[in-house]
DNA sequence: AAATTATGACTCC
DNA sequence: TGGAGTCCCTAATT
């Protein structure tokens, strides 16, 4: 990063390289920060202020060598702390431990609003943890008024207590070769789950036997946006692919069959080739529905096997399609979204450009569009402008949502988009799963949870978290039958299942996952799980709390993950 | 152990 | 309208 040349310091060699050294390590020593860290931390402060009283202009180091010999600009060095975020100086951002420090120059990274930070932010203050619901809408439509009378009669009054899947149970640690992009159970073997990752591998394990896996890394050659079953019962799935195709793959054989493929001609160049997203089955009609990153919406006959018409139109020309949903109850009624910032509601009957029965606004990129799973009658969003979105009734104003929920979900490269999943099994249609980025210290390691969050009031129910899983999990997906949930996070893949005592304490160290796959090459990196056993000593005598452990920079805690409800 | 890389949306001009 | 520059708590690799 050239700067601007400066004087030479005069600081001798000796003391500026220690105080490189010191800059250097910092970031360092803060993460692996030992309980006895704040006196270092306060020796630290002192010297740096001692740099700086010492000559505030000579700030600035100038390596001369390479100026020397090239008449180049001089290559300098900032002894001055200053933000990396905004480049100011008199603070820093960054993690000091395991809480990052927000940059009090930028606008809340939760709620994006300015005049305080992500820490200070009311969404996470209210709610503990940045899930906070906008004020119901108050203008209700008579068909609001008719839904209330004749079909919320239909639904039970006592919600069942929620069940959350808070302790993992098994996983597979590396089993993917790129991080992990989509999960789908099988519709009807219990113990099925199939995945998809960036590379194109497609993962098949029966997580009721640990060692029954399977990768096939011959279906897809990039990214697997989708898996969807075949309905008709043939055992076969269907998967889309940013490699412009679908493929309809059995799965005793692994051998794909391609149904679509949009890039005919082959490549010509990133900017025209086209990629696949948002594939869903239309199990009335025996459609598959997918749509591309330039807008357009394509319709397959999975009996035989052919393109339907001509693509359409669906969202602006050019922007990427990013989710299709068919509605469970009317399959016709078609939901998608995408980049352009909005989700709309189409039917599926009479598709045509422009023809939308709704367009529904987002602040920016709808990563998700979802009717609820039982009576498709409401929908939710997830949005990169950091908030769950709810409409209560598809018959009711869409013109704005029921509630927006402030959830941290916002970040665009590196990660699978993060969605918010619903509860297939949840009668009241208002839990759901979605990973978070913010991450959180627990008792010294920043982590990351998986929150369950009541869309009906926008409360967060329970934040689950194993002190193992460094990463985060933007990929999650609740069971349609048991009480369990698939996470993936990069390359990993977790199966969770409830405690099997919330309330007492007295078994808890009991608990032991089944185990953990582990690919040979890693196997020192997990010991961690490996010891994981009857090990109880980080628990206190009551056994409520694990007991503080020294941060060592990888965990906080032996054993048990954890599951904070709130409220 | 720091540097590098992959990588997507957004803003600005 | 499109290309360059920017961005923020990533994760694996060297």
């Amino acid at each position: 990063m050239p700067r601007p040349p400066t004087k030479n310091s005069s600081s001798s060699a000796a003391s500026r390289s220690r105080i490189l050294l010191h800059g250097a390590s910092d970031s360092d020593s803060d993460r692996s920060s030992s309980p006895s860290s704040s006196e270092a931390e306060a020796e630290e402060e002192e010297e740096e202020e001692v740099v700086s009283s010492e000559d505030e202009k000579e700030e600035e180091v100038v390596i001369g060598n390479e100026e020397d010999k090239k008449k180049k600009a001089p290559i300098t060095i900032s002894l001055k702390k200053i933000c990396k975020v905004c480049k100011g100086t008199g603070h820093q951002a960054g993690f000091q431990g395991a809480t990052y420090i927000d940059c009090p120059m930028k606008p809340c990274y939760l709620c994006k609003k300015p005049g305080h930070t992500t820490m200070s932010c009311p969404h996470r203050v209210a709610m503990e943890h940045g899930v906070v619901p906008a004020s119901r809408r108050n203008n209700q439509t008579s068909m609001d008024y008719v839904f209330d009378r004749q079909l919320k009669t239909e639904i039970p009054k006592i919600k069942p207590a929620f069940v959350i899947p808070s302790q993992v149970d098994c996983g597979l640690i590396k089993f993917h070769s790129r991080r992990i992009t989509s999960l789908e159970f099988h519709p009807t073997q219990d113990n099925v789950l199939l995945s998809g990752d960036k590379k194109g591998q497609l993962g098949i394990w029966d997580y009721g036997k640990l060692h029954e896996k399977m990768v096939y890394d011959s279906i897809h050659s990039c990214i697997v946006n989708n898996i969807k079953f075949n309905s008709n019962g043939e055992g076969t799935f269907y998967t889309s692919s940013s490699d412009g195709t679908i493929c309809c793959t059995d799965l005793e054989t692994g051998i794909p069959l391609v149904l679509l493929d949009v890039n005919p001609n082959g490549w010509n160049g990133a900017a025209t080739w086209r990629m696949l997203y948002g594939m869903d089955n239309n199990p009335d009609r025996g459609l598959l529905l997918v749509a591309d990153n330039f807008g357009y919406l394509y319709m397959v006959d999975g009996r035989s096997k052919t393109k339907i018409g001509e693509p359409v139109l669906i969202h602006k020309k050019g922007s990427k399609v990013v989710g299709l949903h068919c509605n469970p109850a009317q399959p016709d009624l078609l939901l998608s979204c995408g980049n352009d910032h909005f989700a709309r509601i189409w039917d599926a009957r009479r598709l045509v450009g422009e023809s939308s029965l709704a367009s529904l606004s987002h602040g920016r990129v709808v990563n998700s569009a979802y009717f609820s799973p039982r009576t498709g009658n409401k929908i939710m969003t997830t949005s990169q402008d950091n908030r769950i979105r709810v409409w209560d009734s598809i018959f009711g104003n869409l013109d704005s949502p029921s509630r927006e929920i402030v959830h941290s979900h916002d970040f665009n490269r590196h990660l699978t988009p993060f969605r918010a999943e619903w509860d297939p099994k949840d009668p009241s249609e208002s839990l759901v799963v979605i990973g978070r980025y913010i991450s959180k210290n627990y008792n010294g390691v920043a982590l990351h949870p998986i929150d369950f969050v009541d869309i009906s009031t926008g409360k967060l129910v329970a934040e689950v978290i194993e002190p193992e899983i460094t990463t985060i999990s933007p990929v999650n997906k609740l069971h349609p039958r048991d009480d369990v949930l698939a996470s993936g996070s990069s390359r990993s893949l977790f199966i969770w299942r409830p405690r099997e005592e919330d309330d007492s304490s007295r078994h808890q160290h009991e608990q032991k996952s089944k185990g953990f796959l582990v690919p040979k090459a890693e196997k020192k990196s997990r010991r961690k799980f490996d010891q994981e056993s009857d090990d109880d000593s980080d628990l206190d005598p009551k056994g409520k709390k694990p007991k503080q452990k020294k941060f060592n920079g990888k965990t906080a805690q032996n054993g048990k993950s954890k599951v904070k409800i709130v409220g």
